[in-house]
DNA sequence: GCAGTGCTCGTTTTT
DNA sequence: CGAGCACTGC
């Protein structure tokens, strides 16, 4: 093999630029060149730096050709990120040789080459999301199964979870009659897929780990030995499958470096799985293990927050961040009256970071869920701060969008029914859903596509298999089966000569669709029009893109192009203020953030259904991954009292608040918040005359911050509006919105005697005026035992503490008797 | 065949 | 609260 490859002039040796700018670990990194290699990288410390030197060094110093190196991304953004380093490190003739993408791209490109080896069709199609639910709802129906007792999403999910650990339907061993029936639904899923020629994006990697799994396969042989270097990326992402894949790709060397965190684990739902980072050197004992845990992106304060949070988490793999960074501002720990309060309150924050000269482009604001997002568009709309949100709904979602691109689908493979389903009658052209039905029935029987049905429909020459009625048409309808299939003749012949853009405008011409959105003449129909002069514009920008790297402009690239790509509406480079969830915060960084809804059951997020056990670690996880966002100024809020989901609910501060270092954080009222706890009636027990509490003052910001713990968060919380003015005395029982909530609410008598109570994220409703607060760290006595220190409070009816006595250790002691001490 | 109404049920998301 | 969907009535 000649593995020598020559440069030409490229720019300068990365080596020399690299001895200045990496540090120890991170040279090592990038310096080491043959064997498995373990990269362990922190919050911002330099992650994507490495990985762009070490595949610099292993082209320029160790003359490795660029085609002989794959790497591996999750997202196309990160992968396009990656590119443009190299670009600028190595120049773009040979970026153009290497081999970085996504999982599915590359495997793509992989398929392209052996197709057929992996027994598809030349002109295969990417089943998206809503694709392959509505295969599953027709199978459902086929099977005969009631979709309210096998709801499409769910089945869909355990499909796609087998998928993801590369079991097919025949390595499922059922033990309920739910379990089965999905197998069953499993299989016929596949075999509709099959006959469709379509695939799902599982289907990519497992068409591509059959083949180089296969040692009998030329095809496979030829994957195996395709690459030399094989990196991976957000390491801690990868499910089964992927592992397989990748370690299956690099068998006869090797060569394999993968980079990632475990603390930033945060997609176990969608099939990751951090037991193989965590696995990794009992699979590869002879791997290298690099750490880098110098953050150079947060100040010091940011830094400790984040510590704090993961510092609790279980089972991940030992290592400290740190930073030389200065410390910065404190974290500050926002206490808001609603969620209305707290949008108000970032909106605030905002205009005074832009007044100080800080780009909106430097602003981000987090939320756990896009529920949350409305309110704060609303106050930043009205605030005329500009912004955009990130994820959501998008572009290729859009009916209109869709209903064009099964179009051009339909005329690359007619056998895709999903698509044909989808355009059959959009416009609409008198085809009901009774036809249709109709025309599954045939397809069902013949086992043909719907495509392929149309003529024995309009024939009528098929009997009905179980009721031997003819499932024949009307005159009428057989002429609108067999003029749309004309039409879609007369499209594909089309195809033949013209270029997609021209295509799809025949098709916006042809079927009408085009003058049915004009003659509506609405905004709605407005809008419609243009997406899709939008995405008329997207298929010009692809034939472009194509003539310039002098490859022909496929209609089969295009669509396979928006089929891997959903970045419509990625963060765009404008000076608008980012909102987005912290899923799709990960990666990136702002100068400031605002983490919002920091409250107990939306941040560690808690289903409503038991059935789905919320896993608080990956939770924990989700809230490094935010903190960590911030490079200078991170504020992070909770409300009260927050309407979300239609109903209000009344939550406490997040646990996660409690396990950031005091002195990195500063608690804040908002001045609304400060009313309600001024209120007499509504104040006078909250504990904050008690001084400076876990995130008051220390800074000597007196009024501001007096009594801004967010442990008295729990009580405004679950006071009532009504029934705190009113100062009842003895009920119980919490305010009818609450009692959804999986929180006992507590009985009278654990709140009986007066001043023995507390109450930590544990309501206390009646005790009214005089709850004292207790909490971890607070000091409290004991009859018996003297003084002592919390340590934790087991919540309930009658709650326990568990403290710390000098001279007996630790116990655990009902909270009714202990005395609270002032101070803390 | 289609529009309109009432119902349910809620994370997170890439490809 | 509001999207998405099934069902009903014309």
């Amino acid at each position: 093999m000649a593995e020598q490859y020559e440069h030409g002039d490229t720019t300068q040796d990365p080596r020399v630029v690299m001895n200045e700018e990496l540090n120890g670990p991170q040279a090592d990194a990038v310096t080491h060149v043959d064997g498995p290699l373990l990269i362990f990288a922190g919050a911002g410390s330099g992650k994507t730096r490495v990985i762009v030197y070490r595949i610099a060094n292993l082209l320029a110093g160790h003359h490795v050709p660029p085609y002989r190196i794959l790497a591996v991304t999750f997202t196309n953004k990160a992968a396009g990120e990656m590119k443009l380093r190299l670009e600028r490190l190595v120049g773009p003739e040979i970026v153009r040789d290497l081999w970085v993408g996504t999982f599915h791209s590359v495997c793509v490109r992989l398929l392209r080459k052996h197709h057929e080896a992996a027994g598809l069709d030349r002109g295969f199609v990417i089943y998206d999301d809503a694709d392959q639910r509505a295969v599953v709802a027709r199978v459902l129906k086929e099977l005969d199964l009631d979709d309210r007792r096998y709801p499409p999403r769910q089945v869909l999910s355990r499909i796609h979870a087998y998928k993801q650990e590369g079991r097919s339907p025949d390595d499922i061993d059922s033990d309920s009659y739910f379990d089965d029936a999905v197998t069953r639904c499993y299989r016929a899923y596949e075999r509709h897929l099959k006959t469709a020629s379509a695939v799902d994006f599982d289907d990519l990697l497992l068409a591509v780990l059959r083949l180089v799994e296969d040692p009998e396969s030329l095809a496979g042989e030829d994957l195996r030995s395709r690459f030399r270097y094989v990196l991976v990326d957000e390491f801690q992402d990868v499910n089964h499958v992927q592992y397989r894949l990748v370690r299956a790709l690099c068998q006869k060397h090797d060569n394999l470096c993968v980079v990632g965190d475990d603390d930033q684990s945060i997609y176990r739902w969608r099939g990751a799985d951090v037991r193989v980072i965590r696995g990794f050197r009992r699979d590869f004992p002879t791997a290298n293990v690099i750490k880098l845990e110098q953050n150079y992106r947060s100040v010091g304060n940011v830094v400790q927050a984040a510590l704090g949070v993961i510092r609790h988490a279980k089972d991940r793999e030992p290592k400290e961040l740190w930073t030389s960074n200065r410390p910065g501002d404190p974290v500050q720990v926002v206490a808001a009256d609603s969620e209305h309060d707290e949008a108000a309150w970032v909106a605030a924050r905002i205009r005074e970071l832009t007044e100080q000269g800080v780009s909106p482009r430097e602003i981000a604001v987090f939320y756990r869920v896009h529920a949350q997002s409305r309110v704060l568009e609303e106050v930043l709309r009205s605030e005329r701060i500009p912004y955009q949100i990130i994820g959501g709904t998008r572009f290729f979602e859009r009916a209109e969008i869709k209903n064009l691109l099964s179009y051009l689908r339909v005329v690359v493979n007619p056998r895709t029914d999903v698509d044909l389903h989808r355009i059959i009658n959009v416009p609409p052209r008198k085809i009901g859903a009774t036809t249709i039905d109709r025309l599954i029935q045939v397809a069902d029987n013949l086992q043909v596509s719907l495509y392929d049905a149309i003529q024995p429909l309009a024939e009528g020459a098929i009997q009905d298999a179980h009721t031997g009625n003819k499932p024949s048409v009307t005159p009428q309808i057989r002429k609108n089966l067999l003029a749309f299939r004309d039409m879609m003749e007369k499209l594909r012949e089309m195809a033949r000569e013209a270029s997609p853009s021209q295509l799809a405008e025949e098709i916006l011409e042809r079927t009408g669709y085009a003058r049915l959105l004009k003659e509506e003449d609405n905004a709605e129909a407005d809008a419609r029009l243009q997406n899709l002069h939008e995405l008329l514009q997207s298929i010009l920008d692809y034939e472009e893109e194509m003539k310039a790297a002098g490859e022909p402009a496929l209609l089969t690239g295009y669509l396979e192009r928006v089929s891997l790509t959903s970045d419509a509406d990625t963060l765009e480079d404008v000076p608008k203020v980012a909102m987005m969830t912290i899923h799709a915060a990960k990666g990136l960084e702002f100068h400031a953030v605002f983490l919002t809804g920091m409250e107990e059951d939306l941040f560690p997020f808690r289903s409503m259904e038991p059935s789905r056990n919320d896993d608080v670690e990956e939770e924990r996880r989700l809230a490094y991954v935010a903190v960590t966002r911030a490079r200078e100024k991170l504020w992070i809020t909770h409300a009260s009292r927050r309407a979300i989901f239609g109903q209000t609910r009344y939550n406490a501060p997040s646990r996660f608040l409690k396990d950031m270092p005091a002195s990195a954080v500063r608690g804040v009222l908002t001045p609304a918040s400060q009313l309600m706890a001024r209120r007499p009636e509504g104040s006078g027990g909250f504990g904050m005359s008690q001084g400076a509490g876990r995130f008051g003052g220390g800074r000597g910001d007196r009024d501001r911050s007096a009594g801004a713990r967010f442990d008295d968060g729990p009580r405004l919380a679950w006071r009532h509006p009504q029934q705190g003015a009113m100062g009842s005395a003895g009920s119980a029982s919490p305010p009818a919105a609450l009692r959804n909530l999986p929180v006992r609410p507590p009985t009278p008598s654990a709140t009986a005697a007066p001043g023995e109570r507390f109450v930590e994220r544990e309501p206390d409703v009646e005790s009214d005026g005089e709850a004292i607060s207790l909490r971890r760290g607070s000091r409290v006595q004991h009859d018996r035992f003297g003084l002592g220190t919390v340590n934790s409070i087991d919540p309930g009816p009658d709650p326990i503490a568990s403290v710390t006595f000098s001279g007996w250790g630790t116990k655990r002691i009902m909270v009714r008797f202990l005395k609270p001490l002032e101070g803390r």
